[in-house]
RNA sequence: GGGCAGGUAGCUCAGUUGGUACGAGCGUCCGCCUGAAAAGUGGAAGGUCGGCGGUUCGACCCCGCCCCUGCCCA
């Protein structure tokens, strides 16, 4: 399958509750289209969290180039901002060589973030850690009266006690003087030439292969690699320490819960997080759907990535 | 066989000197989401208060019997 025509390569994005069954397809289509993988998941960017994360082990890529896995340690903060950067360029740099980016992963917010017009104001280290330390000081709803004097918009669309979203809308108006957006920007992307596939998957099935899958990865040495990962400053990490499973198992190696209560915990974490993920991709009306078991489902990924690059 | 404690929302537990269960956390369902996003957060639905009988104008709360659970004694 070789396009003689040298024209520029659109962009493919798998999105998906986790467990859904995107990195097969995401493998298929990349072998078909000639692309290469670039990674959207919040959490498979940090090196050396692999069971936990489901990160498709290298033996198992089939030759693919996967972008954008084990690029921070640790301990390292993640954002979402940042990884925008990085991303974009990584899909500039794949087509200008021709090659398909095939973006895979579960994060919405990321997703969106590289592939729609989509700016991020910017940020500040003293005045973010100063109004982190108002929070923690005077609580939410202080904050958020604050707010509804300086950008009562903002202060209606964000609820009282979210102390995160409340500190940032206060920090961007401070760094920008500006008001803070507090909706998220209109479905445009970015180049028109982009497809979005949706794994579609039923919910009970979701939840067997959830609990299925939280099972092998303790089978698969969890623990020992949290144990290990503790050993680089992961509970000292604010974002890789949150992840779904490291937290249940820092918390079962602490002597909080037993081994059984950190498995059964991981799967619910998880179950919760498939449906936020879900309410996401709900809300996109360019997602393609495609049944996870629908055997045509690559050639059905395959025609819509057809007819948006002709 | 006897004694003690307990049986209240799917789960763990609050609660009322007898007057319509104010329940809470977790889970579940629905929603929000611009630099922590596998994060953060809003709302909703769930209970004939173990069973039967009695006392009472009225009982989940009092009395009796029974069933179940845990602990102790024999």
């Amino acid at each position: 399958m070789q396009s003689s025509q040298p024209r520029r390569p659109p962009i493919v994005a798998i999105v998906g509750p986790t467990a859904s069954g995107k990195t097969a397809l995401s493998l298929d289509l990349a072998e078909r289209l000639g692309g290469e993988i670039v990674n959207t998941d919040a959490m498979q960017v940090y090196r050396g969290m692999d069971v936990g994360t489901a990160k498709l082990p290298v033996a198992e890529r089939r030759g693919i180039p996967h972008h954008l896995l084990d690029t921070l340690e640790v301990r390292d903060p993640a954002t979402v901002a940042e990884f925008q950067r990085w991303a974009r360029a990584e899909i500039a740099a794949l087509r200008d060589r021709g090659r398909t980016p095939v973006l895979v992963g579960g994060s919405a917010l990321y997703t969106r973030a590289i592939l729609d017009r989509f700016e991020f104001p910017g940020t500040d280290p003293a005045v973010r850690a100063r109004l982190e330390g108002e929070l923690a000081a005077v609580g939410s709803p202080a904050l958020h009266r604050r707010l509804a004097e300086a950008d009562p918009a903002a202060a209606e669309r964000i609820e009282v006690e979210n102390g995160r979203r409340v500190v940032r809308a206060l920090e961007v108006i401070e760094i920008t003087g500006r008001p803070f957006s507090a909706s998220l920007p209109v479905l445009e992307y970015v180049d028109p030439a982009t497809v979005q596939v949706g794994v579609a998957i039923d919910r009970d099935v979701l939840e067997e292969r959830i609990r299925l899958r939280v099972d092998l990865m303790f089978e698969q040495g969890l623990v020992a690699e949290v144990e290990r990962l503790l050993e680089h400053g992961l509970a000292e990490s604010r974002t890789a320490a949150a992840a779904i499973g490291y937290r249940q198992v820092m918390d079962h190696l602490a002597g909080e819960i037993d081994l059984a209560e950190a498995k059964e915990r991981t799967v619910i974490a998880t179950r919760k997080f498939a449906r936020r993920q879900m309410a996401w991709w709900k809300n996109d009306p360019r997602i393609h759907w495609v049944g996870y078991d629908d055997p045509d489902r690559l050639e059905s990924a395959l025609a819509l990535v057809g007819s948006v690059s002709a």
